[in-house]
RNA sequence: GUGGGUAUAGCUCAGUUGGUUAGAGCGCCAGAUUGUGGCUCUGGAGGUCGUGAGUUCGAAUCUCACUAUUCACCCCA
């Protein structure tokens, strides 16, 4: 048997009754706060990831999914929302005409899969372009801390940290490593590369021993210029302001290499359901003006985990207005061309093709949530005229056979 | 990339130191009820025991490899 490839996964029935749910709940906040959506491409040209999440970073060095196309073009499969999202608002010139830009797209990574973790998996994220203000941070927040409300997921913690603009990161990084060094042979293998390529990266480590000597090391908060500091109070501010707890955790550096000051997470169960930050020089590494930018990507497999977890959304399906059963040859047509009929009018029916009792007609018209249920024969068809069947009080009417439409409308 | 668990019917799972024809519950189909669901009873269909090798007179059971799946680490959303 043919399988859905690792790391894969099939979204069908109710489940993907229950994501169009979702996704329908998702579009109406983001409309609340004027985002639009885009849909970009499954696969870019490879150089766009390895210039924006970092050519050292994981992603870049060992998790995408690149291959050659018949042309010789280097190609991967999108990653992650945000590179694709700033390199068609700079193909599209969006910044002015929409600056706030919204998507719910798959990505992919190659990773070994876990708990709400798939190498294909879904992002819902929102960049916005509109200005370099706190502000614009808070906003950004607010609407991700909407989206959970609106959801209803509860018990998700935020954390928000500032890693510092090109002027004071430098000057933190030295800071840092003055600090390790003498360490630097007690850290893991992984943190000795770090040194040197991305220090600020040891800071997010895991392992026990790096956490222990990295306890007392300084706070990347305590480096920040003017200009970092104050964005960072005010930021902090506003989010008082808009009853959005928080808690400050300068350990937050996030793995993608473009962020730029504010950095933030949404935990829940202790992994990041979100994640997003400030990345005001991404456009202008991708070619483009300077413009600055922040924005947050969900995961919508961690998402749904967590609603599933709370028990959200219960009993998610479509229901039936009518099941048309039937006995014998000519009333498998008939009911199928009454089924057509009233389909045209817009109402939700099946009927019966195959040779069944009505018994388990009644219950596979059961199976499907249908409202009523009707059976056709010979009799019916002679007659003109109907016995239709609450399912749900079980009580029956007789009716005209062409004025079924009449009573769905009515009932 | 690292480390553990698991793989038997559509689903959830039993299966004794290795021993005849591999079971149960649920679901499905039919009958009891000649054309009306949920309860009850009766019967029925449904299995390359993940794949391939090995050990053995004999393997669902033991060994190895592979694949898939799941959980954790790394990383990330």
């Amino acid at each position: 048997m043919i399988q859905a490839p690792r790391g894969t996964k099939d979204i069908f029935t109710s489940e993907a009754y229950l994501w169009a749910h979702i996704e329908n709940i998702l579009r109406d906040i983001f409309y609340r706060f004027n985002f639009s959506e885009i849909r970009t491409p499954m696969f870019e040209n490879t150089e766009l990831f390895t210039r924006s999440v970092g050519e050292d970073s994981d992603i870049a060095q060992k998790e995408m999914y690149t291959f050659m196309d018949k042309g010789g073009r280097s190609l991967t499969l999108k990653p992650e929302g945000t590179a694709p999202t700033v390199r068609c608002a700079i193909q599209n010139n969006l910044f002015e005409s929409s600056p706030k830009l919204f998507y719910i797209t798959p990505a992919f990574r190659y990773e070994r899969p876990q708990s709400g973790r798939y190498r294909e998996f879904h992002q819902c994220g929102a960049e916005s372009f509109a200005d370099s203000t706190p502000t614009c941070d808070a906003e950004i927040i607010s609407l991700a801390s909407q989206i959970l409300n609106a959801l209803g997921i509860k018990g998700a913690a935020l954390k928000i940290n500032s890693i510092g603009c090109e002027n004071c990161r430098p000057k933190y990084n030295l800071t840092l490593k003055n600090f390790i060094a003498d360490n630097l042979k007690n850290l893991c293998g992984d943190c000795q590369n770090r040194f040197e390529l991305n220090p600020l990266r040891i800071l997010d480590c895991k392992n026990d021993s790096c956490k222990k000597i990295l306890n007392n090391a300084p706070s990347v908060l305590n480096s920040l210029c003017d200009e970092c500091k104050l964005h960072f109070e005010i930021l902090k501010n506003l989010l008082t302001d808009l009853n959005i707890f928080y808690e400050v955790d300068d350990k937050i550096v996030r793995g993608l290499d473009y962020y730029t000051r504010t950095v933030f997470e949404f935990i829940y169960d202790n992994s990041a359901i979100c994640g997003g930050g400030r990345y005001d020089n991404l456009v202008s590494e991708l070619g483009a003006k300077k413009i600055p930018a922040v924005g947050f990507g969900f995961g919508m497999e961690r998402m749904i985990n967590a609603i599933k977890a709370q028990n959200l959304f219960d009993n998610c399906q479509v229901k039936l207005d009518l099941f048309i059963g039937n006995i014998g040859e000519n009333a498998v047509k008939k009911s199928f061309l009454i089924a057509n009929t009233l389909r045209c009018a817009g109402f939700n029916i099946e009927y019966n093709n195959l040779n069944r009792s009505v018994k388990s007609q009644i219950k596979t018209a059961c199976k499907f949530n249908a409202k009523f249920f009707t059976i056709i024969g010979d009799d019916e068809i002679k007659n003109g005229s109907v016995k239709i069947k609450n399912l749900l009080t079980k009580s029956e009417t007789q009716i005209d056979i062409n004025s079924i439409n009449k009573f769905l409308e009515e009932n």
